[in-house]
DNA sequence: AAAAGACAGATTGTAGAT
DNA sequence: ATCTACAATCTGTCTTTT
């Protein structure tokens, strides 16, 4: 409890600049700067080497792992001594720590000085103690509270119970988001209603996942993350998740926040400027926003090629990935492209700051599907799957050419998605059509080319349209013919599987890399797998799959990728799972052990929460379901550590 | 109960015009 | 530089049918 003490002062001290209440409050200089060039997460990593390991439900243990990482990433020598001032010891204090330890031993020092710090807080007297904690940040009832129900001696469980306090209520204000203005009612009134709420939380926390849950709750809260903070990353994350992972995840969450900050800052500073002088400092303000959006968001490339397609492949020649990203095992992170504003910067920020490769499947196939792929993969010496897929709708449904009008002038299909036209809808552009002998006018034109484009109708009879059927959609999509098609699928969920899933040919151009570098296959771990398009790629390149994990949510879709795996006489050994959130570093260090690991991580995290076509719960990369791609990320990060360790241990021996 | 059918705009970015 | 029109979009929910 002492070193969360102290770490929680020591962070509340550094940022004393700025902040109040629920908001982040991390205002340093140097942090801005970092979030104005929309720097990486990589550099706030607490990321040690040997962090990995799970806390077991003590409270101690993951912020004394934070510590260690901490202290172990910052260099030595002169360093040490402004390393711990910016702490918040006081440079008397570190001076001294230093001579009686040595400057090697960092680890020694930060003890010694948790003692000092202890000490001096120890022999504190009552008003001072109520000081110290306002000066933490706690209201002052709140710490009047405290004290009363634990004397002015034991520091330890005063602190302890005002972090109940603030989470109780921030857990109460989470409930009740009516409003930011609630929190001063709240403020009246927790006191009051603390023992029945204490009493409901015991009663019903009382299982070891709860406790451990609330431990590290406690832990980051003590690390001056706000209760709200935590439990966004601990949901995200995975309550499981490492001290690590979610301070990682706090950090980056922070990022963002702080980059929106940073323009509404420089919005007030302009804005004054903008009434005195209406037009030109108007200008001035949309430039001013504009040049820093540019800046720091990511574009869409048009034409959306990525580093190359088959017909055009030399379009980047090199690409400088950071070294946070550096595999293996390499990672393929897929999701669509259209997604709302800032989602592809957050997805970045968590892949270790990779830049997304946009690339439209139209360049590869007769149908449109616009999709980031955020992977630290090769980008030279892609080849494409043979044989080379139907590049015009002419070509991949040569049956429809004879019914197809002069003025309807697509060779591309629209973007394969999981609904389909109505036969209402088809009847209806059918009567439309009827109605004229010859070429209808062009405003009949304009609505049926409209519908076409909307529901990717294809020329089926004279005047006849009609949805594509899931056998040429599994085809477009470059997957073997019945794919989806049987073994108790419905046609509705064929549809479906297949609009969810990859383009066969665009991922398997970007993993073609790998054939050259595994000739004796390789060990994939497939999260979101679908209806196993990394897997059918895989195969198709003539890589051998010896071991696969592939975590899948829906039942049928299982069963498909077990039943392609089955017919395709594949040598290796398919595990299949249902999903992310229950796979835990435990499960997935255990399946690593016995294998040796993932050389290659892919996975397209839900989009329903992006895509376009949703108009309910378009909520962004907090969706319900988007929101998964935090799994992809917490379990990725897994899967390195996991990687590095086993590395170090290897060179070792 | 399961499957199929019908229908429900908004958020983006872009190209062209002013 | 702004404005405008236009195009695209791995969907959800309710109702009807099987």
């Amino acid at each position: 409890m002492r070193i969360h003490k102290f770490i929680y002062k020591s962070m509340k001290d550094a940022n004393s600049s700025g902040g109040e209440g629920d908001d982040i409050d991390w205002n340093t200089d140097d942090e801005l700067e970092i979030a104005s060039y929309g720097l990486p997460s990589s550099n706030m990593r607490l990321r040690g080497g040997e962090i990995n390991a799970e806390s077991g439900g003590e409270i101690n243990a993951g912020s004394t792992e934070i510590v260690k990482a901490t202290t172990s990433a910052v260099s030595l020598s002169s360093k040490t001594i402004d390393h711990f001032v910016g702490m918040g010891f006081s440079e008397e204090i570190v001076a001294r720590a230093v001579q009686e330890c040595g400057e090697e031993n960092t680890d020694l020092i930060l003890e010694t000085l948790l003692k000092y710090s202890a000490s001096s807080s120890a022999s504190s007297s009552n008003s001072k103690l109520v000081d110290h904690f306002v000066g933490m940040g706690f209201s002052e009832e709140m710490v009047a509270k405290a004290i009363q129900e634990n004397g002015d001696e034991n520091t330890d469980s005063i602190l302890e119970t005002l972090l109940t306090f603030t989470a109780v209520e921030k857990s109460l204000q989470a409930q009740n988001q009516v409003g930011s203005d609630l929190s001063s009612e709240y403020e009246g009134s927790f006191l009051d209603d603390f023992s029945d709420i204490d009493g409901f939380s015991e009663s019903e926390e009382t299982t070891n996942c709860a406790s451990d849950k609330e431990n590290k709750l406690l832990s980051l809260a003590s690390m001056g993350y706000t209760v709200e903070e935590a439990s966004i990353a601990m949901e995200r994350c995975g309550s499981d998740s490492t001290i690590a992972v979610l301070t990682d995840f706090i950090c980056a969450a922070q990022m963002a926040k702080a980059n929106d900050a940073l323009l509404e800052e420089i919005e007030e500073k302009v804005r004054p400027k903008k009434l005195c002088n209406d037009h030109h400092k108007h200008k001035k303000r949309r430039m001013l926003d504009q040049g820093i959006r540019e800046d720091e968001a990511i574009r869409l490339p048009n034409p959306m090629i990525g580093f190359g397609t088959p017909s055009d492949p030399d379009c980047v020649i090199h690409r400088k990935l950071p070294e946070a990203a550096v595999g293996p095992p390499y990672f393929y992170y897929e999701n669509v492209a259209l997604a709302p504003k800032g989602v592809w910067d957050t997805i970045s920020r968590f892949l270790y700051d990779v830049e997304p490769e946009f690339v439209d499947s139209k360049y590869f196939c007769a149908a449109a599907r616009k999709r980031g792929y955020v992977h630290n993969l090769p980008i030279n010496n892609r080849f494409p799957v043979l044989p080379l897929p139907a590049n015009t709708i002419y070509e991949a449904l040569p049956l429809t050419r004879r019914w197809w009008p002069e003025w309807d002038t697509r060779t591309k299909l629209n973007c394969l998605q999981t609904c389909v036209a109505s036969a209402k809808l088809t009847e209806r552009i059918r009567k439309a059509l009827e109605k004229y002998d010859n070429e209808p006018p062009y405003s009949v034109q304009k609505y049926v080319m409209d519908e076409c484009r909307k529901w990717n109708l294809v020329w089926v009879g004279r005047n006849k349209l009609a949805p594509l059927e899931p056998d040429e959609v599994e085809m477009l999509l470059g997957f073997p013919r019945n794919h989806t098609r049987g073994g108790g699928i419905s046609r509705t969920d064929r549809y479906k599987s297949l609009g969810n899933s990859f383009q066969v040919d665009t991922v398997a151009y970007h993993l073609s890399v790998l054939k050259d570098m595994f000739p004796r296959g390789i060990n994939l771990l497939s999260l979101f797998s679908g209806i196993g398009g990394a897997e059918v790629a895989l195969h198709r390149l003539g890589i051998p799959l010896k071991n696969v994990v592939s975590v899948e949510i829906s039942e049928v879709n299982r069963s498909i990728v077990r039943s392609w795996w089955e017919q395709t006489n594949q040598r290796g050994t398919l595990i299949d799972m249902a999903d992310v959130q229950q796979l835990n570093s435990d499960r997935l260090e255990q399946l690593m052990d016995s294998f040796g690991g993932f050389d290659l991580v892919v996975g397209g995290s839900p989009c329903n929460n992006l895509a376009g076509s949703n108009r309910y719960t378009r909520d962004g990369l907090e969706g319900s379901h988007s929101s998964l791609f935090y799994d992809y990320f917490r379990i990725l990060d897994i899967v390195k550590n996991w990687a590095q360790v086993y590395n170090e241990k290897k060179i070792v021996v």
